[in-house]
DNA sequence: AAGCTTTACGTAAAGCTTTACAAAAGAGGT
DNA sequence: ACCTCTTTTGTAAAGCTTTACGTAAAGCTT
């Protein structure tokens, strides 16, 4: 049905040889043939298969990119970062959302496979998969994006938290507050658990330990924010300062505030996790940590095509997040 | 390198033809034979080319979706959908962002028609192009989503505001508003000047005649939504509702309403076109028509996949935008 | 047991490219 | 005119499947 090599041959005059010879320019031609090749080309609108062609060449030129869903802002980022880089250098990308279900991860994982996938980029669920395997056995590149898994010699390209955190323990302290509190998502997810961390030893390692009952769990989503935020509010001795470990819990939190008449900032402080561009336009803008998700996603772009091509080395890569300074924080209430 | 039916038939000392029997169960195979084929696939972990398969059969299993970016999360929304729809039947999708721009539309389309999808997405820029139309005569199946061009005889699936924005009008009459005004986006863009139309003639309709200086353009970013709020509260008679015709300009104008003393509903009534989470979070919670993106890129898809399997003769879908009324819109000001 | 139908399997072609190898043509030298 | 070397072009195989067609075996009928 569609017009092939051997239409556009026919139609000039010489071999399918000389066609392909034509248009991929790896081979030299004669003018006399080259102008019949075009114009036939042309004339037909014949255009390769590119079925056929990856087939013979053992290349497909196509991405695969797996992640939780893309409607999570963070990977809509990471989509299209890698999309750009991709295209850039004629890679196309398909897209898959596996919602944290093994079961779909792995048979997304198959179907990239049997498509022959040039490379893979990953933000794995938990454990490895035999589909995972065959990738890894086969030899085609692999890199992990935001979560990993280790032992499986897989470069891992991701966000640390650490040192923002670290800078905003200080922005605080610097503010004079003493009386610091979190609320954390559930700690035994990875960005749960390690924020957590992190913001609990950077307070104590410059004295300010944080007491029990300013620990506060919540599901990363607003109304557990809200919860906990309304629970610090009521303490005897409620916090000056509060840390939401994702955006969606601190709006939760600014809710409980409004719900009350305590003012942001110069009743209570609210900082984030997790940087998006409606943290500019709430009253007050919010002081928060921006995971630089562009840069993120070109990275990793970068380095899966950097192995595909076998210019680089698989190596981890760690970005550091960026504390952005809005409105949200200030000094601690005067009276005592 | 990788491993293929032959070796397997070789493995399991039948032909090729018995193997690929066994897997597409398109054929009877004897119980003895089928059991040798498959534990010899399980064995080798043989994975079909699904390249060499698509060549052969003529269908690749893939979809092509055109954007302009997937950060725009109507996009977002409807590539989720499109994804989900897809793989339920067994396709997988290859996402583009062309960013607007005709070359890079017509270059990915040039990709996608190469590597066979059987059927194409696409949120057209503003003409048709030969890469376009080389789908539509080789019959490969293509819907439009959102966007449309006339003549091609290419069915589209779009929200119509008109009868949401009607609704909204009345809404506003009933609470009492006699002074309506609305920020408009670009009059040229479709978007823009469809709500601007609709809008005014809604108003016209019902004896609530919209004039001049309450009819105000903005570029659909936030700032043109701030500046052209307060110029309507400025107005020796402002305004008492006020519609914008996307949610960045509504966010504009709340700011600049909160510049002021004027508290919203109270003074002011606003309402936005393009619902987004965030709505729901604001103080207070905005009153918003919904596209219903979900349903609009499932409704793509499907029908998308109803005409690859020639299940579905092609036809155009308008589907209704909602109105969601929450708290920004409340009677005016007694006082005249 | 012959003849027929049905079932089970293999052979080989086809789907479209690219490319190794061979052959032909051209150029240049004597 | 002949030889050699280089350039240009064609032939055919290979990449991996699926499937039309044909054959062999097995089952059934009479």
């Amino acid at each position: 049905m569609s017009v092939t090599i051997k239409d556009v041959a026919l139609e000039a005059g010489v071999s399918t040889a000389t066609v392909s010879r034509v248009l991929s320019g790896k081979d030299t031609v004669s003018m006399r043939m080259r102008d019949r090749v075009l114009s036939s080309v042309e004339g037909l609108g014949y255009r390769p298969n590119a079925l056929a062609r990856s087939l013979r060449e053992e290349t497909s030129k196509t991405l695969g990119l797996v992640v939780s869903n893309v409607m999570n802002p963070f990977f809509t980022a990471v989509a299209r970062a890698v999309e750009d880089a991709a295209s850039e250098k004629g890679y196309s990308v398909i897209l898959c959302n596996a919602d944290e279900s093994p079961d779909k991860e792995a048979s997304y994982l198959d179907v990239l496979f049997q498509k022959r996938v040039d490379g893979l980029i990953i933000s794995p669920a938990r454990t490895s998969s035999p589909q995972l395997q065959s990738f890894v056995s086969s030899g085609v590149p692999v890199v992990f994006v935001d979560r990993t898994i280790e032992d499986l010699g897989i470069p891992t390209v991701r966000v640390d938290g650490r040192k923002a955190i670290e800078e905003l323990v200080e922005h605080l302290l610097k503010l004079g507050h003493e009386r610091l509190a979190v609320i954390s998502g559930p700690p035994e997810t990875v960005p749960g658990g390690d924020r957590l961390k992190a913001f609990l030893a950077c307070a104590a390692e410059r004295g300010a330990e944080i007491p029990e009952e300013y620990v506060r769990f919540g599901d990363f989503r607003r109304e557990s924010g809200r919860q906990a935020m309304r629970e610090l509010l009521r303490l005897r001795c409620p916090p000056t300062a509060v840390f939401a470990a994702n955006n969606l819990m601190c709006l939760g939190a600014l809710q409980a505030v409004k719900e009350t008449d305590v003012r942001v900032p110069e009743d209570v402080s609210i900082a984030s996790f997790d940087d998006i561009v409606w943290f500019e336009l709430t009253q007050p803008p919010v002081t928060a940590i921006a995971q630089p998700v562009r840069e993120l996603g070109n990275a990793t772009a970068e380095m899966l095509l950097g192995m595909i091509e076998k210019a680089r080395e698989p190596e981890s890569l760690i970005i550091e997040a960026e504390l952005i300074v809005r409105d949200s924080c200030g000094p601690p209430p005067a009276s005592q």
